[in-house]
DNA sequence: ATCAAAAGTGGACATTGTCCACTAAATGAT
DNA sequence: ATCATTTAGTGGACAATGTCCACTTTTGAT
């Protein structure tokens, strides 16, 4: 890999991670700390879960973990439901009140990407759509490989 | 904008900004904070900044600025130059150990890049490549139009 | 039955970031 | 030239965020 590719990554990754910042910045006017946030798109797409999935997945510390489900619980937007077969764990999962607040996060964010791009012709959108597709293609080759080899 | 498209372009930011993070937690080895390698980066590149600049182009906090800089002079890796023009504003530059620092900071970033991609063919390499460039590309049309619609 | 590992919690603390008020210098209007 | 306004930077006080460690309970393996 030359000098000048790797610039030219690093680039794009200092590019593109100003872009996601100003974005989460947006997501943020919704009351929830960006750590939150995640926490619960991570609940609201893939529910129930436990909070040690979530610890692993959105690398968060243990006990912070727990602080942010128990504030998220309090706040009336998650509850712990007891684990049949595990008795450690609790499954956790968005109440009504839950499921409204991660409908807006969502529609925030759908309209936060149109609006973003909505100055692109659609020629241009799909270009860029092609794009990113074929970059996740290269992450996914990536990640298979790791696999094989680790 | 159709939803399908909306939501891979969601989807490609997640995964993104997880790559990132996990990118970011690595150079945060060498014993600066996030924020702080940012500052060290930008000066780096284009030095002298005036801290005033850093605030605008990395958006952080004026006076968290100030206390940024002023760690990072105590540490011996940056220093302020008085402006002929301005004496209100400080230039800032790297120290010999501050260009070492940054130096290595760079080299790290560089290998740690070409360690995340090296499992991938030449071909496929210059295919992500050429996917970052064009989105790249796109971002910068945007800009230019929203300099022509604000 | 015993023991190591895993899930989760809480205390204590460190780091990071924000808000506000302030000083000094520069700029602009009159 | 004077004075109000804006800009760059600083410091105090504080809030938010994240980390480390010790501990409890439960599980799973031997």
């Amino acid at each position: 890999m030359d000098k000048a590719m790797i610039a030219d990554i690093r680039h794009f990754n200092r590019r593109y991670t100003n872009m996601i910042g100003v974005l989460n910045s947006h997501v943020l006017d919704s009351g929830y700390s960006f750590t939150e946030a995640r926490v619960m798109i991570e609940i609201g797409m893939n529910e129930p879960c436990i909070a040690n999935m979530l610890v692993d997945s959105l690398n968060i510390d243990r006990s912070y973990m727990s602080r942010i489900i128990r504030r998220l619980v309090k706040l009336g937007l998650l509850y712990k439901e007891a684990s049949a077969e595990d008795q450690r764990v609790s499954l956790l999962r968005l109440t009504d009140a839950g499921k409204a607040s991660y409908q807006d996060l969502d529609d925030r964010s759908n309209e936060l990407i149109i609006r973003l791009f909505r100055a692109l012709p659609p020629h241009e959108l799909e270009e860029m759509h092609a794009a990113m597709q074929k970059i996740e293609q290269k992450l996914d080759q990536l990640e298979r490989r790791d696999d094989d080899t680790i």
